[in-house]
DNA sequence: GCGTCCAGGTCTACC
DNA sequence: GGTAGACCTGGACGC
């Protein structure tokens, strides 16, 4: 497609696109997509009350660089740039995670390389929505429940592509078009319960980023979502910027028994003993340890 | 092609 | 508070 406009993002020194975009699975779900051949990320951003606009991010040595499918004015301009700085992280200080991994030999490349900005959705919404669907289920299944969720009820952006639903949109469907059309199984009653929960203001997802609670109470609060349990909400919490959880599951357990465990299945007492080091930044620490292979040239071609 | 089994995380009922 | 079984889909497997 062809792009109208060009925004520049300077980014902090330590900021590394490529280990933020392939920080987790995000950068595979629609409205994210990503060409691994030239580094660029492509994401569709619903504009309210305008039709969504699609832009095109990619990074140079001191920043990032907007291409947007429409000339916007000065107001659109910075809601973009809200968004991209959302999504990557940028205004999140990481300075002690980066002080507590350089002490430690084993995870020091994690500030050699800038590791440790999750990739997140503009909402904490779509985050959510997105989240219920990778619980227990292969990940062809999430793909296919979130691309049923955009295909079937976001709005054209200028190219074709379709943002994600708000909840407004979401809240308007049964839970039979979530079992039926998004193949959502049992959880289909979850999202249009949830759906219509924020979408007339009873639940305030949006102020979890603000949230300021201990652990337990914030998970308490993320857990009265239907379909949200330990592992659901110790990631979303990562998403928010709270790394105190390990959110393990499957994967993880299996990981940690193949890198740092000869193998071996270790307990989730055991795992928590390795990383408790690391204090409030424990969940982080385990991720980007778990992940730290996903750049090697051999494993980037699997995305 | 069909039937069966299994993995995956959360919910609910029960102890 | 802890636990067993149900929930639902899709992939693997055997026939």
């Amino acid at each position: 497609m062809t792009f109208k406009m060009k925004i520049t993002i300077k980014t902090p020194p330590n900021f590394n696109f490529h280990r933020t975009v392939l920080s987790h699975g995000w950068c595979a779900l629609l409205p994210f997509e990503l060409d691994k051949e030239k580094w660029k990320l492509v994401r569709v951003l619903d504009r309210g009350q305008t039709k969504p606009i699609t832009i095109e991010i990619t990074a140079t040595r001191t920043g990032l660089t907007i291409n947007t499918s429409r000339t916007v004015g000065k107001r659109a301009a910075e809601s973009i740039v809200r968004d991209v700085r959302h999504m990557f992280r940028l205004d999140d200080d990481l300075t002690q995670f980066y002080a507590a991994m350089a002490a430690d030999s084993d995870f020091a490349w994690i500030t050699d390389q800038g590791a440790g900005r999750l990739l997140r959705s503009p909402t904490v919404f779509e985050d959510l929505v997105k989240m219920i669907c990778t619980t227990n289920c292969s990940w062809a299944l999430t793909e296919k429940m979130v691309t049923a969720l955009v295909n079937e009820l976001g709005e054209e952006s200028d190219d074709g592509r379709k943002s994600f639903p708000t909840a407004e949109t979401m809240a308007k469907q049964t839970a039979a078009f979530y079992r039926d059309k998004v193949r959502a199984g049992y959880r289909a009653p979850y999202f249009s319960e949830l759906a219509q929960r924020v979408a007339s203001g009873e639940l305030d997802v949006e102020g979890w980023l603000k949230l300021d609670l201990p652990h337990d109470s914030f998970m308490k609060e993320m857990k009265r979502v239907k379909g949200v349990g330990n592992y659901a909400a110790e990631n979303l919490l990562k998403l928010v910027g709270r790394y105190d959880g390990l959110a393990l599951d499957s994967w993880t357990r299996a990981q940690f028994a193949q890198l740092r465990n000869h193998g071996r299945a270790a307990s989730d007492k055991k795992i928590l003993r390795f990383y408790a080091r690391f204090n409030s930044w424990r969940g982080l620490a385990l991720w980007c340890d778990m992940t730290r292979h996903w750049l090697n040239p051999e494993n980037i071609a699997k995305w």
